[in-house]
DNA sequence: TTCGTACTGGCAAGCGCTTTCCACGGGTAT
DNA sequence: ATACCCGTGGAAAGCGCTTGCCAGTACGAA
């Protein structure tokens, strides 16, 4: 990793490392055209790279912005890694990824990993949690997170806040409606059948998960309706998956009977919804004829899916560009930083009439 | 950005730096228990956290890994992603990211960024391209990975090398058999029926595109077939879409005439099948009944997609992971790194029976 | 002509850490 | 008792860059 360095270009050019600094890399006081010239002419017959990590340490600031998701390769993550990115972008920055399978301690791993590398902002994703297990992890996070802060790095939180951080300065959460926009869903639900109502839920204590799952029955009940059955399961496809086999089951059995009213699976988001679905699919039941089925953030990949499924959408990936952007101070509690909003999208999934059995276009 | 030094620790620990240094941050040569306890004492208590800058400063290496996508929001990548991140995660590094819409200059960027951060390896995923139009990138491209290697540092590129790179050290490419696999999943589909094949590619010069249309009509040769269509377009869901559009109209048109055999309509990646796929389904057509549909990559978040999709199974994380690792000199031209290989995998959507169309669970 | 002003480029002091080299003390071998 | 070696902690020289400060120059104003 030996590269040339600027006091190589400055000696080429005959001038101090000083000016040669100057001219290269940005400064307010650029120096004279001619010796300009001849130090960017040094700097180009010698391949010059600055060295970041040396410009960092002069300048105490990295050009770093770090991001941890509980998984890069959900598409969820995927969508908001894609707006960080494009702020990152803007700020003339690079990203720093970690992946932290939702688990508090790497959580804090990941961001004194970021302090190390003083990295100029942090973004976090991902859901926040509440459980008793992850108390401690939980507060150790916080404290990682106030620290950084007070040496004055900046975060972004998308979601809810971390537990238990108590930071003043620099420390900014994207809200994201999921409660309302949950509530609206079931409302739009609700309004035009009767039907009975499951929630597939992930674990207690997993906000976004709960807060959705509140939005939901406080609609169902703005609407008059009873609360619904919570399943509590992974907050993955295999969740969905195992959720949706176990309602098959109940489907089944009950179709006999045939006055019980048709199922409608809420699940609390998409790739579990999507789960719930194959498992219905994978014991012969057909949606939305057997059970309407519907999901939350509207992922992108998921849209050609049929019975196209009806969910919340999200602008997942403006909320990770406003995340990265109110860390970096830009637009917060200035101008450009509007509320997120999502808006609820009705598909075929929960459609209420009955398919002709040979008709399944969407 | 201040936090408290190293010097600071050492001073509150009544040491030198020097020894503060060799007891904190891993040396061969480690102080007395009784110093070191202190050490560590006085750096607990202070919330030390080292300067990574400063420590790659000092030894001329970062602990980071490049990794440059097309899109990280594209689940081809985003799979990759996770494997470059786990090889990360072994390697005690961090994955500094980059997304260049696939253009070579912005990789050139990236690369050069990455340089300046005196990245320990760089990953290069996403498509090589031979286009007219991007010599130029490529060659400047080339040029650039060229120089970091010389300087020591050592590049992974995904499936083909950058054309005109030359460093003979550090370079390492990580091969995908499109070709064979391409040829493998023509001749399963050649297999059992007669139809007429069309392939639904990218814009020509895209080597992964190109190599899996070249694979697919060697093996629709080696099945005594003629060559098949091929239709160019972009290469992501719009382009699939879009050229869906088109064979859906010709099929609709030639059916009337009805002893036209049915159309196998092969997109270069899953992405562009998927595409199609609802071209062809927002035109009334089914598939199978109507057209057969295969892809290639077989993306995780896609395999609920219904009718299932036939395509390659390709190891994406794997293969990520095996670019990181061979970038960072383990387990390259040495035990452990076996060729990334893939299957064919046909499912419902190029099944031959004529589906009853009341039934089209797969 | 003589100041004062406004620039210019260079010097040198760091930024926070690692690591080589050195001095020193205690142990063993002679 | 002397010589020698090993193990310890510390001093100091960087790693490559930025930037405050200073001296020198050229200029317009007086």
């Amino acid at each position: 990793m030996a590269a040339s360095t600027l006091t190589e270009v400055a000696r080429l050019a005959g001038v101090s490392p000083a000016t040669a600094s100057r001219v290269l890399n940005g400064s307010a006081r650029i120096p004279g055209k001619d010796i300009a010239d001849r130090v960017r002419q040094a700097a180009e017959s010698l391949g010059y790279i600055p060295n970041a990590q040396a410009q960092g340490l002069a300048k105490s600031s990295s050009g770093l912005i770090g991001l941890t998701v509980h998984d890069i390769a959900d598409p969820y993550f995927a969508a908001i890694a894609r707006g960080v990115q494009e702020a990152a972008r803007e700020q003339h920055k690079m990203v720093l990824l970690a992946t932290t399978e939702g688990a508090p301690e790497s959580e804090k791993e990941a961001v004194a990993a970021f302090a190390a590398r003083r990295a100029d902002s942090i973004v976090i994703a991902g859901s926040r949690t509440s459980r008793t297990e992850d108390r401690e992890g939980n507060t150790e996070l916080a404290a990682e997170l106030d620290r950084y802060c007070r040496n004055g790095g900046h975060v972004g939180v998308i979601g809810h806040g971390i537990v238990g951080a108590t930071a003043a300065e620099g420390y900014h959460v994207v809200n994201v409606p999921n409660q309302e926009l949950a509530a609206q869903l079931a409302t739009g639900l609700a309004a035009s059948r009767e039907e009975d109502f499951v929630i597939v839920g992930g674990r207690e204590g997993l906000f976004t998960s709960d807060d959705r799952i509140r939005g939901f029955q406080r609609g169902l009940a703005s609407a008059g309706l009873p609360a619904a059955e919570v399943i509590r399961t992974d907050f993955n496809r295999a969740g969905g998956f195992e959720a949706g086999l176990a309602l098959a089951a109940r489907i089944t059995a009950s179709q006999p009977g045939s006055e019980t009213k048709r199922l409608c699976i809420f699940a609390v988001n998409d790739v579990m919804a999507i789960g719930a679905a194959a498992a219905l699919r994978s014991l012969e039941l057909r949606i939305p004829r057997d059970a309407a089925v519907a999901g939350f953030d509207d992922i992108e990949t998921l849209r050609d899916f049929r019975p196209a499924l009806s969910t919340v959408h999200l602008p997942l990936e403006e909320i990770g560009r406003q995340a990265a952007r109110s860390a970096a101070g830009l637009s917060y509690d200035g101008a450009g930083s509007s509320p997120i909003t999502g808006h609820v999208i009705l598909r075929r999934s929960t459609e209420v009439a009955q398919p002709s059995s040979a008709e399944s276009v969407a």
